[in-house]
DNA sequence: CTGTTAGCGCGTTCAC
DNA sequence: GTGAACGCGCTAACAG
């Protein structure tokens, strides 16, 4: 590991210089230069971003925080994320919290103790005050996906609302009146937005809600399962489903291939996300698109602000469009 | 951000003695140490491991390189990891190579200079000289998955010969004669294995291989799904087919669903790894499981060894069992 | 048991 | 245009 005192000696000039030359310092001769970039090259040597950090009091490195790491959408937002603020030399620490707050206290200390310049989360819960701690301490935060209560900062979701009226809306007007719904924990402020859209939708329409068709997941596959079972085992179950996101979405599916005769497929669903194979089954009628990729570049850019001190008004929840999309 | 000193002045103490309450240095009085941790409580203070670093030359950190972010099966390794080195206060950079050697480059480049204390890398192509730079550095490297020509080191694989050989074999005892097969990139070590399972197993029960039913995609969606079609419109049709892995499984099955009368179900599938959902359609008879989680916790488990100077014979090549599921 | 000293590798004055 | 000297926050070696 050579370090810039090597570079200087076989150089024949000081650890300044050196510095100098890497950092691109503009006053310094071209012969000078020249003779410590061959020397940098043959040495081998790299900046030691550790030592540079230490005086700097920037680390060039961001905390990503979610609940889960083996998650399609979260990962998909993970990439957004590295592909944006790669450009800039930023990498990326990512843990999971497990979804639970404690979970997250901990990964937050951690990370702080990395000293991140900023951290990107999606809130395992709803509650937010345990990111204050971090805040505090002048690390910008960012929210993905969901707010969390008790915390005010800067976000970037998705139109829930409006994206689960709209497809509650074209299904109505497709003439379907009897539409169930499988949403997921309402503690989840993203899960509320859908939930909302669901509901303002039908009453728009003067469709009565019926409690009896709604049905509450975790968003995992399972609950997806077991609650398109307890809808269509009843007596008078849905002629149309909406599901609020793409894992429940699968094991609803699940369960409807499962226990469907070829010849009916009664049931039609709606969906928040869409994943391979679901749209070839016939099954689902319309997904809202969620745009997560751009979350994670959004997200991303948005924090790259924040930690460049770009002046912005405090908080931006910035909401991304989603895209009804018919299949 | 309170630092040792500003504890220390609080505490009437020197720096070295919060450094030691820090470190639970056992030769420091009950007396000093509680009015130390008192101290540290009051002021919020935390390690800064930046500063740590330098001076320990240990980061506790590692790096993730793989191909892209937003795949399942890399990222269920990651899990793994982190929960691994999680419990020893390690955390993890992850990277995307994009699937490209230049990007593998660069990333280790940026690894290196933030003094990563080990890699775990899921190879992208079959060259793998370009890892050599940072294991001469002394950073130990572990393969994940997949091995790399032209670079000897640890390794965690699945025995993909010996699961594709049994499903095979599970096949050809069931009648099946004539077996198709979509394959990986036969580049990538693992896609190759599978290549050499699939053959063996066919000439060990005399069956003649048939080239014309043997495809190659790139271990990606759509490639399942174009191999598929073109097998399918084949003449003479195989009457099962073996897809080499989950993404490339479920393009087929989408082909299969889009193209296939409900009555019939003419073809059935292996597979190596299924997804939810697969194993309800009916298509696919049996799939070979890989301890996925498993990679990574061993891949982690090696590299602390590793990070940690423990002496074991090198490399490692670990290969984990793989297991034949029946549907 | 605890304090003093030195230095990890770098970037940044401030001289020259 | 370049070098010498200092300090970022911490730990390790040596005293006492």
């Amino acid at each position: 590991m050579p370090t810039a005192r090597d570079v200087a000696k076989q150089a024949g000039v000081s650890t300044s210089t050196v510095s100098r030359v890497m950092n691109h310092d503009p006053r310094i001769s071209p012969e000078t230069r020249d003779r410590v970039v061959k020397c940098i090259e043959d040495t081998g040597y790299r900046v030691n971003q550790i030592a540079r950090s230490l005086k700097t009091n920037r680390s060039y490195t961001i905390g990503f925080l979610c609940p889960e790491l083996s998650n399609d959408f979260f990962m998909k937002i993970a990439e957004g994320i590295e592909m944006e603020l790669g450009k800039y030399g930023y990498s990326m620490v990512v843990c999971s919290s497990n979804g639970t707050i404690q979970g997250e206290e901990e990964r937050i200390r951690l990370l702080y103790e990395k000293c991140i310049d900023g951290l990107i989360v999606i809130p395992a819960t709803n509650s937010g005050s345990h990111y204050q701690w971090i805040k505090d301490l002048r690390i910008p935060v960012v929210l993905a996906d969901r707010l969390a209560e008790g915390f005010s900062a800067d976000a970037v979701l998705v139109d829930n609302f409006n994206g689960t009226y709209l497809a509650i809306e074209d299904r109505i007007r497709q003439g379907e009146r009897r539409i169930g719904y499988i949403g997921g924990d309402l503690a989840l402020t993203n899960a509320r937005e859908r939930d909302d859209g669901y509901r303002k939708a039908l009453e728009s329409y003067s469709i009565q809600i019926d409690d009896s068709i709604i049905k509450y997941g975790d968003f995992h596959t399972e609950s997806g399962y077991s609650k398109m079972k307890e809808l269509m085992q009843q007596e008078n179950p849905p002629g149309c489903v909406f599901i609020a996101n793409r894992y429940m979405h699968v094991g609803a599916t699940k369960y409807l291939i499962e226990n469907t005769a070829p010849s009916e497929k009664a049931v039609s669903i709606v969906s928040f996300d869409d994943l391979e194979l679901v749209s070839s089954l016939g099954f689902c009628k319309v997904v809202v698109r969620q745009p997560t990729l751009e979350i994670g570049i959004t997200a991303a850019k948005l924090l790259y602000d924040r930690v460049n001190g770009e002046i912005l008004p405090y908080p931006q929840i910035i909401r991304l469009k989603t895209e009804l999309h018919k299949i």
